[in-house]
DNA sequence: AGATGTTATTTGCAAAAAACAAATAAGTCT
DNA sequence: AGACTTATTTGTTTTTTGCAAATAACATCT
């Protein structure tokens, strides 16, 4: 009934992703223990049954040990497994990926951000991690609001398009993009808040309730 | 280095769709040991860390062994894990869905079919799994050539169009849907082929080398 | 105060895509 | 041959997009 095989590995990493400067980011740990100590690398650890509820939950734990809160935005990525991606044995990590404002990450000192074009050398099969999360971040860009949760609760249409242009990685027309966007409905304006500067004052938005709704698509 | 805590059950659960008699079905297995003995269920086993290369390959292991065949497509769905859902004890399985031409099913005999609108009660989490799944496909359907693989490999521009209605759950203009199609270059008229009946004959298609990729979208 | 610079937002129009309705094509069956 | 049925194309209307330019709103400078 309980398979006689030795159990393999059990372990959650994260993608954390910020955008820093107007750059896409990822947040990365130095590992304090071997393998690979010493070496910038995706926060993870490993799945502990008793104190976890499911991987979700491990993978929550992760994230507030690192940047001391929850993600505004959190989802399963993919789970990567085999032999050869731990020299400790065969392994399974069940990997998630968050979106994390950086207006909140600047106090946290310990969270270091790193543009996803420029990684240093990861241990691990987490290049392969980054590729996936990457792929999956910009596929979804194109057809929901997901994008909106690397931005702060109060927010400009220009904000929301520079994101956009960001994740998905290519220009997008101002009057397009504003159309479609209100044509969803994922955003909602926030009566009398402007963002002011030296210039026309820019409406402030909010995420709606109907955020997380991915656009209306038919083929 | 290693943990110290017990290691959680490693486990791959597989949804096989086809579609019989223009409903959209699952295949399943009944279960021939405890837990659920005799219980209808999604087919599964267990991560063999020595002869699985990973979970793919354990999810591949099992489909071979219900249909006797290699499905035409396979991908990750998503992990499930916690206490509660085998009564074994906490447990991560990683479930992968497929596709499966109902034409190559009918002679494996142990493959049985149940629409997925009116399947039997479940063990374990497999409700759950199954909705996911459902929803993945559906998804997929609207922005690319998934639902293609439903079909035999010479198929009819009407049997595109009703695999997608089915899977996708709603109607679909058959001038823009086959449009649309032509368009994305995913499948190819196969010279000379028609499916003859009694009426006026039908040109077949074939799949064609574009037919993964994703049709094009922006926001 | 008024001119100027800069960003935000709206408007208008041409082009493309989609929805809808209907006609035409190509066989079998009687 | 004519009726019947399904496949495929065509045409028209409506909606969405892409692009360019105009207008709006403020701070700052003169």
């Amino acid at each position: 009934m309980e398979p006689a095989y030795p159990q393999p590995l059990v372990m959650v990493d994260t993608a954390l992703f910020t955008i820093r400067d107007e750059r896409l980011c990822l947040i990365l740990t130095r590992r304090k223990e071997p393998p690979f100590e010493g070496l910038l690398a995706l926060p993870g650890g490993f799945v502990h049954a008793q104190e976890d509820a499911d991987t979700e939950a491990a993978a929550r734990r992760v994230i507030r040990g690192k940047i001391g809160f929850d993600a505004p935005y959190l989802e399963q990525l993919f789970t990567f497994s085999g032999a050869a991606r731990d020299p400790r044995g065969w392994s399974v990590s069940v990997v998630y990926y968050a979106l994390i404002p950086w207006s909140s990450l600047e106090q946290s000192p310990s969270a270091e951000a790193f543009p996803v074009d420029g990684l240093p050398p990861l241990p691990f099969d987490h290049r392969q991690i980054v590729a996936k999360a990457v792929e999956r971040l910009r596929g979804k860009a194109t057809y929901s609001s997901l994008p909106a949760f690397l931005l702060p609760a109060e927010f400009t249409m220009n904000d929301l398009h520079q994101i956009y242009e960001q994740t998905i990685g290519a220009r997008l027309d101002k009057a397009s993009f504003r159309h479609k966007i209100l044509v969803q409905d994922i955003i909602e304006p926030i009566p009398k808040h402007f963002r002011v500067g030296a210039h026309r004052p820019a409406q402030l938005y909010r995420l709606s309730s109907k955020a997380l709704t991915p656009f209306e698509r038919k083929i």
